[in-house]
DNA sequence: GCTTTAAAAAGTAAGAT
DNA sequence: ATCTTACTTTAGAAAGC
């Protein structure tokens, strides 16, 4: 049977960081073709990249918000990008501003079928949220990593929560071993 | 010293106000809604001990009281829906789900998944039909279910769709729209749940 | 608390064809 | 009846209301 951590993709990176100046959005929103900029309705002005895809969130301090990326590296490349079109604005922007990963998102397949009722019960009511009235997914948080994820029926997951690539893994072969203690992965 | 004494006795006054509010808006939809006394009891007992934990600060007193009634019929065995809640409540779905959620986290409230089946006597009832449709029900739900097809489908939907089918089977049929209209799904839920249901049974209509 | 961004999972819903 | 679009949940940062 496959490793059902062979089968985690990363779907989503969060990251923030900082240019180190002060911006005056008004302006590089006139500059910056393909920026949104609504003050009234968001403090941040948007601004999106193609390759990689990602979406920026540019604020007046100078610290930005790069979301979308499918890896760490297509962070670092995005920002890599929205730094330089700043430059080009005159812009000054430090040298190599730290980029902190905040969140990340993945998905992977336990390849069997869940009985979500069953494994309600099984990791504990007190420690599940279950509610598919309301949405479809098991919500269940674990404390090391800690991450939360979101079971389905048909066996696939979404982890997110953790900083680092690795937290998935572990959050997998944990739930892996929970479930096949409790004889619910069979 | 007398002031201080006078505003305690005005907060003090305030909050059993406030008490007396939500307690009289859990009586009105639970009147609104038919539920027995013993569910506005729960539902006040548990409201109560959201008060006591402090878990309405930053929510409606309206909002807390709503999804203590929810939670009381879901524990009393007698479930409403969000949806059929929602409507003798001036709180929206969305946020008496969220409240429902929080507090029933915050007490340890430790609910059961909504079991399907507990929708079918009021559902068939309210359509009409016989004792046997509702048997029927029961049964395909119960064992559809075993067979893990209940997993992350919502209840009054997978409730729906086994009366469906059972109104056919036993020759009392009931359309679509009608029991979406009582359940109050779509009648494209019923359809692609029964379908499911239907298979697993092995039946053919 | 809310606002905005992106992305996955699966169920449900609404409007169009 | 089927298709498309959209909304529900999870996490996290940003600045401001």
């Amino acid at each position: 049977m496959t490793d059902p951590k062979d089968t985690i993709n990363i779907e989503n990176v969060v990251a923030s960081t900082g240019i180190g100046q002060e911006l005056d959005l008004q302006s590089v929103a006139m500059d910056l073709e393909g920026a949104d900029y609504d003050p009234e309705q968001f403090p941040g002005l948007v601004y999106r990249t193609q390759n990689p895809k990602s979406a920026a969130l540019i604020f007046r301090s100078g610290k930005i918000v790069c979301t979308g990326a499918k890896s760490t590296d297509d962070v670092h490349e995005s920002l890599r990008i929205v730094f330089d079109k700043l430059r080009e604005l005159q812009i000054q922007v430090n040298e190599d501003p730290e980029i902190i990963v905040q969140n990340i998102v993945t998905s992977a397949d336990l390849g069997r079928n869940l009985n979500l009722n069953a494994i309600a019960i099984g990791l504990g009511l007190e420690n599940i949220e279950y509610e598919p009235e309301q949405f479809p997914g098991l919500v269940y948080r674990l404390d090391e990593p800690e991450v939360v994820a979101l079971l389905f029926g048909s066996g696939k997951l979404v982890i997110t929560g953790g900083k680092k690539p690795v937290d998935a893994e572990h959050a997998v072969d944990k739930i892996v071993s929970r479930l096949e203690d409790l004889g619910l992965l069979e | 010293r007398l002031r201080k004494w006078q505003e305690r006795i005005r907060t003090k006054d305030a909050g059993e106000r406030n008490l007396q509010f939500a307690l009289s808006e859990i009586d009105r939809m639970a009147s609104a809604l038919g539920v027995p006394r013993s569910v506005r009891e729960v539902a006040s007992v548990i409201y109560r001990r959201a008060l006591k934990e402090d878990l309405i600060r930053g929510r409606s007193i309206e909002g807390v009281a709503t999804s203590a009634l929810y939670a009381a019929c879901r524990k009393e065995g007698i479930p409403r829906s969000l949806e059929e809640i929602s409507e003798v409540s001036r709180v929206e779905r969305k946020e008496i789900g969220r409240t429902y959620r929080y507090i029933s986290q915050e007490l340890g409230l430790e609910m059961r998944p909504v079991d399907p089946k507990k929708y079918v006597p009021r559902f068939c009832s309210e359509l009409e039909l016989s004792e046997e449709v509702q048997t029927k029900a029961n049964e395909i739900i119960e064992k559809t279910a075993e067979k893990g097809l209940l997993s992350g489908k919502s209840p009054t939907g997978y409730a729906a769709a086994a009366i469906y089918a059972a109104s056919l089977l036993c020759n009392e049929k009931k359309t679509q729209r009608e029991v979406a209209d009582v359940a109050q799904v779509t009648e494209v839920t019923i359809r692609n749940r029964y379908q499911e249901q239907i298979e697993a049974m092995g039946i053919h209509g």
